[in-house]
DNA sequence: GAGTAACCTTACGCAGGAGTAGATATGCTG
DNA sequence: CAGCATATCTACTCCTGCGTAAGGTTACTC
């Protein structure tokens, strides 16, 4: 028979907004520790201090919580990167602003940067989402890029060897963000200086000894 | 009952070790295009024309199976690599042919890649394993990077600099790399120069249009 | 050409976890 | 303070998929 202990009357109501926040906190965390599959939706309910059935009530299926972390997180990312970012500033400028960013953003959502990156990636329907949350952002750096080359005064840049680029520094900045979300002593504006060095110089330059400074401290 | 349908006999026995490439084989291409999880060992019994318990018998469970797979594949990637950056060259002649066996392998197995990159480093007692490999390859760059800076006379480079440089390098590598398994048209030795420009020269020379050129076509 | 070891199969046991049914508590509204 | 909508719970059902028991088949060896 259903209830047929009496349940104990010890939980607080609490407006529909405020739980779903707490929801997506708790599902944050687990996705991050557990991966999308191995998190169970009991262990994210009992993280949130909630029923399972709450769960499936507010944000729908394990599938659909899963994409609300994903665009929750992704949005936040994507707007830290372009807060940064200012208009009219000098490329050099305007790279470090990002990057800046960027490793800020990781180095204060570590569980966050984990569900986007590791588990989003390896998950068909979601590597979809993540994506074009990427292409976004590439063609920021694109955009920065494609700007300093036309103040520089070359016109012919092929377009594509833009948009490489733009992978290419994309790719070398998530990998040192995933190192920084594995190190949580690890300064954020260091790993933004280091990769900053590289990216900007280039190893050439780097091995001659030469080395990027930021104009204002 | 069992066998109640009396057996077709309809199979070819094959030696173990035949057997065993081909479960590996199926079981790459099953884990490449479902992800780790939402592979089933059953799937991957059939795609090798083969029933599950031989699967068991002779490659153990399915993190096991995994397991194979992972090290398969990095031992094949790592000596990709190895084998292609030869020894007592320029840093930029073995850059550029590391670079080179690198796309060259992930162009020729991108269904191994997609297991190495996109499964194993999701799954945590996998992940670790992969960390090891990439490790290594991290290893590999950043010592040609120290030999480089060694004879162009700067000893007083310091050694988490040259890592930090190795990561950037190796994650940069790694999203072309994502990008190339999933453009089968693309071409492995046109994505190794376009990382090899910006790697080497950098943003700020590359934005001012220079290029640079391999020795030998 | 019988014996045997290595192959290979079908048909199940069983656990974990997604999703749901049905009952109960809370607090706002008139 | 009675009524009702909303928030919340406990206790299930059922499916998927790992791993295995028990039993046939093939081909090598002497």
């Amino acid at each position: 028979m259903l209830a047929s202990v009496e349940a104990r009357p010890s939980f607080k109501r609490l407006p529909r907004a405020v739980r779903e926040q707490q929801m997506l906190d708790a599902a944050v965390r687990v996705f991050s520790r557990r991966g999308f599959h191995e998190a169970s939706m009991d262990e994210i309910a009992v993280e949130a201090g909630i029923s399972k059935p709450m769960v499936y009530a507010y944000l729908g299926s394990k599938d659909d919580l899963f994409r609300a972390c994903v665009n929750r997180e992704g949005t936040r990312l994507l707007e830290s990167i372009v807060a940064a970012v200012g208009d009219d500033l000098p490329a050099d400028e305007q790279l470090w602003r990002g990057l800046r960013g960027f490793f800020g953003f990781v180095g204060a959502h570590r569980e966050g940067w984990a569900v986007l990156y590791r588990q989003a990636k390896s998950r068909q329907p979601f590597a979809d989402d993540l994506a074009s949350l990427r292409a976004r952002i590439v063609e920021v750096v694109a955009g920065m890029l494609r700007k300093a080359v036309t103040q520089e005064g070359k016109t012919d840049a092929k377009d594509q060897d833009l948009t490489a680029s733009a992978y290419a520094l994309v790719g070398a900045a998530e990998s040192i963000a995933d190192w920084l979300a594995d190190h949580p002593e690890a300064d954020p504006d260091h790993s933004a200086a280091r990769l900053m060095n590289f990216t900007w110089l280039g190893a050439r330059q780097l091995l001659q000894g030469e080395l990027w400074q930021p104009s204002s401290a």
